[in-house]
DNA sequence: CGCCTTTGACCAGCGC
DNA sequence: GCGCTGGTCAAAGGCG
């Protein structure tokens, strides 16, 4: 992997994109209608909309920065980043809900393995052979097979009493960690579903206890379950079938999101203006052919086909 | 009995 | 190299 990073964050995107675009969100809607959770478009940032889906932030990777996300560019997006982006920029007196995404190079090419770490272990507990002396020595050499790859993560902030946000799946707490500088724990959840290596972290922001920050990292490769714990079934909930990474979210966001099917008129959106010369947008002229469209679908189904049109 | 949570231990990555 | 921190494992126990 090549050393270069790209700081999406801070990256000066064209204004001819309107957040409320990229979402459908129709800019007239007000919020109080979002499902009432607080999910308030007009405050999150270009960026952070950008990368609330790895589909369309892959999409605008190889538009704005002529990279593709499978090529070997590495971007600045590690868990520490996001996550001290997400509990320090975004709480004290903001808007309290906001999305944010990062994506590095995917294992999605291995939706069923386990994580080395995993792979690891079993190989020390299981055979009992040599390596079962030495774990550290163990886990040294394995360390150079095989670095350690992250799935797209998308992170949400939601004002929630209850940590597990309901979203449909079923999770299974695998650990806890003691967060610094919080008084709350983090915890670790994993998809229960067979061969499905979507895994979730839920913590509460110290800073604003009712917050809860959830983030998904990868992407389910099945249907919502059927047997929900909920009483309302996962197809009702979700409106239609399919698999995507708007399946990992909160049923909140899910319904945020599908709420707003339509495309946006061309309304100016307080910093965030959709501008009629989309034409000016050069970087996004979609001559070449866009890859997958699978999460882009999902959750801003127009986007970039519009501007495809 | 199956599924889930809890929890201490372990490991990797990173900064100093 | 060392210490810190995040992430994960897996045994043990709880619960319906």
């Amino acid at each position: 992997m090549s050393n270069e990073t790209k700081d999406l964050y801070n990256y000066q995107y064209p204004s001819s994109f309107s957040l409320y675009e990229m979402m459908n969100v129709p800019t007239s809607t007000p919020i109080s209608s979002y499902g009432n959770n607080g999910f308030d478009p007009s405050s999150y940032s270009f960026a952070d909309c950008l990368q609330s889906s790895p589909g369309v932030y892959d999409s605008l990777l190889q538009k704005t920065f002529g990279l593709s996300p499978s090529s070997s560019e590495v971007f600045n997006s590690s868990m520490d980043q996001e996550s001290k982006r997400d509990v320090t920029n975004d709480v004290a007196g903001e808007t309290p809900t906001r999305v944010s995404a990062s994506s590095s190079s995917s294992e999605a090419d291995n939706p069923g393995e386990d994580s080395g770490k995993s792979q690891r272990k079993r190989e020390l507990v299981g055979d009992g052979g040599e390596e079962n002396q030495s774990s550290k020595k163990v886990g040294k050499t394995k360390k150079n097979e095989e670095k350690k790859k992250r799935e797209p993560r998308v992170s949400f902030m939601t004002k929630s009493e209850v940590d597990h946000l309901e979203d449909g799946y079923r999770w299974r707490k695998y650990g806890q960690k003691a967060v610094k500088n919080s008084p709350y724990p983090r915890s670790y959840y994993r998809c229960t579903t067979q061969k499905c290596n979507v895994k979730k972290r839920v913590e509460r922001s110290f800073q604003d206890p009712s917050i809860v920050i959830t983030t998904y990292e990868g992407k389910h490769n099945h249907l919502v379950p059927s047997t929900l714990r909920g009483p309302v079934a996962a197809e009702h909930l979700l409106g239609h079938r399919g698999s995507g990474l708007l399946h990992s979210f909160p049923r909140q966001h899910q319904e945020f999101l599908m709420m707003n099917p339509h495309p946006v008129n061309n309304q100016s959106v307080g910093s965030l203006s959709y501008q009629q010369s989309r034409g000016n947008s050069s970087n996004y002229s979609n001559s070449e052919p866009v890859v997958d469209y699978g999460l882009l679908q999902d959750i801003v189904p127009s986007m970039f086909l519009k501007h495809e049109s």
